[in-house]
DNA sequence: TATCCACGGGAAATACAGGGAG
DNA sequence: CTCCCTGTATTTCCCGTGGATA
């Protein structure tokens, strides 16, 4: 019953997006006047919401669309990759002039940031996209970018509140100059709707029935990417005949394959202790450490400080929960929680 | 109250990567 | 190719702070 499993992939660009209609509009709008070929140097646009909710698509769309009705050039960054200013120049330079090869003396964040600034300066308006932009580990960056007047940035985060305090005043109140738009989870219904995009797409007609869909909704919790995932996995199960008991059998696949994503992003020892916690359940940190250091793979362990500031960096990622401060503080998995719902 | 020890900021040290010279 | 230089990224070291516990 399968025709294209790639539309049911998450970098899969649907052509029209479903229930954003007024983040679309809203958007529209702040990009109108560079459009326009307009110089606005306060313009820009700060996106917020949980994943799987059509933040990073729904930007895709609007660049496509502004690329073809004016010229527009645009670069998006993923900033959990890219999460020093220097990597993301150098992701620039590259998205801007594909020659741009590193030189002696480049890789100085000054002589990036000049090199880019000469490769704007005659041109029109350039849109700058950087998503996850809450895992940037330094913030000069951001002011570059708004800073310079070719470019129009649009920041992508999970959470507006966790973001906006980890910057200084001065980043701030620029940004308050920005428009905000808040990408809400979608309602089942709404999701509903997604999937029968998808599934008219990518399967053969009234391959998958309306109450299994809805039902697919009903576990993916607004998430729309879980969503496309369940319904990925059922259909590869079931072969022909989808029954409930595929899409339960589903929902634990695409779980567990959106988690692995995120665990291949770790270090060797932040894996380790993610394993440690998931293993023991809470515990702290003396209980940890102790068992990352018992850990057959390990021969060197790293210091009790660093196993602090990996903990700390993974409660950024929602990977790991801590509870209490101080001394009495436990860590314990993040997505064990999340997932067991 | 005294002691213990985890927290987290920050400086110094070390590991690592790309490019140029030979 | 190897060695060296330069700049970045990560780890270790040091330490002031303060909550928990006896």
């Amino acid at each position: 019953m399968l025709i294209d499993e790639r539309v049911l992939t998450a970098d899969f660009q649907p052509s029209e997006i479903l229930h954003r209609h007024d983040e679309i509009s809203t958007l529209s709008r702040t990009l109108q006047p560079i459009s326009e070929g307009e110089i606005d140097s306060s313009a820009g646009a700060f996106i917020w919401g949980p994943t799987g909710t059509g933040k990073s698509c729904t930007t895709a769309y609007l660049l496509e669309q502004l690329a073809d009705e004016a010229d527009i050039g645009s670069a998006t960054i993923d900033c959990w990759q890219q999460n020093t200013s220097s990597a993301v120049y150098h992701t620039l330079l590259n998205e801007i002039a594909p020659a741009h090869t590193r030189t002696r003396g480049t890789t100085a964040k000054s002589v990036l940031w000049e090199g880019l600034d000469d490769r704007l300066r005659d041109r029109a308006q350039f849109v700058v996209v950087l998503d996850e932009v809450d895992q940037l580990q330094d913030d000069q960056v951001l002011y570059q970018c708004y800073e310079h007047e070719s470019i129009t940035p649009i920041l992508i985060a999970n959470r507006k509140h966790d973001f906006f305090a980890g910057l200084d005043e001065r980043v701030t109140s620029r940004l308050r100059g920005y428009s905000a738009v808040h990408f809400r989870n979608y309602s089942d219904q709404e999701l509903v709707s997604i999937l029968e995009n998808r599934a008219r797409a990518a399967l053969r007609p009234d391959a998958v029935s309306a109450s299994a869909l809805a039902s697919i909704a009903g576990h993916a919790h607004g998430d729309a990417r879980l969503a496309i995932a369940i319904l990925r996995n059922a259909v590869r199960e079931a072969g022909e005949d989808l029954r409930d008991e595929h899409i339960i059998a589903a929902v634990e696949e695409a779980q567990t394959q959106l988690r692995q994503e995120t665990l291949e992003k770790l270090s060797e020892v932040q894996r380790i202790l993610f394993h440690k916690l998931t293993a023991h359940g809470e515990q702290s940190l003396s209980e940890l450490y102790d068992r990352y250091c018992a850990h057959g793979t390990v021969d060197e362990p790293v210091v009790k400080r660093t196993v602090r500031k990996h903990l700390a960096k993974m409660a950024d990622y929602d990977l790991v929960v801590r509870h209490g401060k101080k001394r009495g503080r436990t860590y314990a998995s993040a997505l064990e929680e999340q997932f067991q719902v």
